[in-house]
DNA sequence: AAAAAGTGTAACACTTAGTGTTATAGATAG
DNA sequence: CTATCTATAACACTAAGTGTTACACTTTTT
């Protein structure tokens, strides 16, 4: 199913503004493109410890609100920081969306 | 550190609500009382299967869809369709932002 | 009509994130 | 001086997450 063999973004990126065209031109209604739009969203980059505590630090969020605004608990933010453990596909999709729309689109 | 003890969504709710006077009669800044709302935000109800289905149905997602949006697996998802599998937190959260925010608020 | 692709159920086994707990410690507020 | 907040660290348990396979149904393509 996944092709994954050409390193993908650029294929993706290429077919989406394709699409794209298609729905200018009428082809592809509104509903439809944004499927496309989910299934061509490129996996979210991997958040190392030091960059989630970066993101942390630029919103002044002591780790317990980070933890709340995240639906997670205080134990998981820690050991993300330290770099014990990864955060999940979901968590990283919060952390990018924290990191790209603000606090805000959290809250 | 958690109450826990007295329902506390209506206690919350109170203090919230008190804090929210403090910040107009410029006690708090609106950097603190962002953190505070953080640190309110009551806990995500938790998602059903059918919850979750009729959520994917409302929005027209197939479960491949759902899952690249939320930066999970197909896999993940049938379970939770299935009551196989219960959401993550961050899950929930992310469930809820496109529940109460749309689409267009996860790409 | 037949083949191919898309969608979803179901079961299985493995890995690892998530969580709670406890102890420790520095900083800071009361 | 002592609570409280903040964070590190180690530990063990649970359950979510994942990939895989097989099967079935529907729709699209050839």
């Amino acid at each position: 199913m996944k092709p994954s063999k050409p390193s993908k973004s650029r294929v993706l990126e290429f077919v989406h503004e394709a699409a794209g065209d298609l729905h200018k031109a009428g082809f592809i209604d509104k509903r439809r493109m944004r499927q496309f739009d989910a299934l061509c969203l490129q996996p979210i980059a991997p958040y190392s410890s030091t960059r989630i505590r970066a993101l942390r630090a630029r919103h002044r969020l002591s780790q317990a609100v980070l933890a709340s605004v995240l639906n997670t608990s205080l134990s998981t933010v820690r050991q993300w920081e330290i770099g014990q453990k990864q955060p999940s596909g979901p968590s990283l999709k919060l952390l990018s969306i924290l990191d790209k729309r603000g606090l805000e689109a959290l809250l």
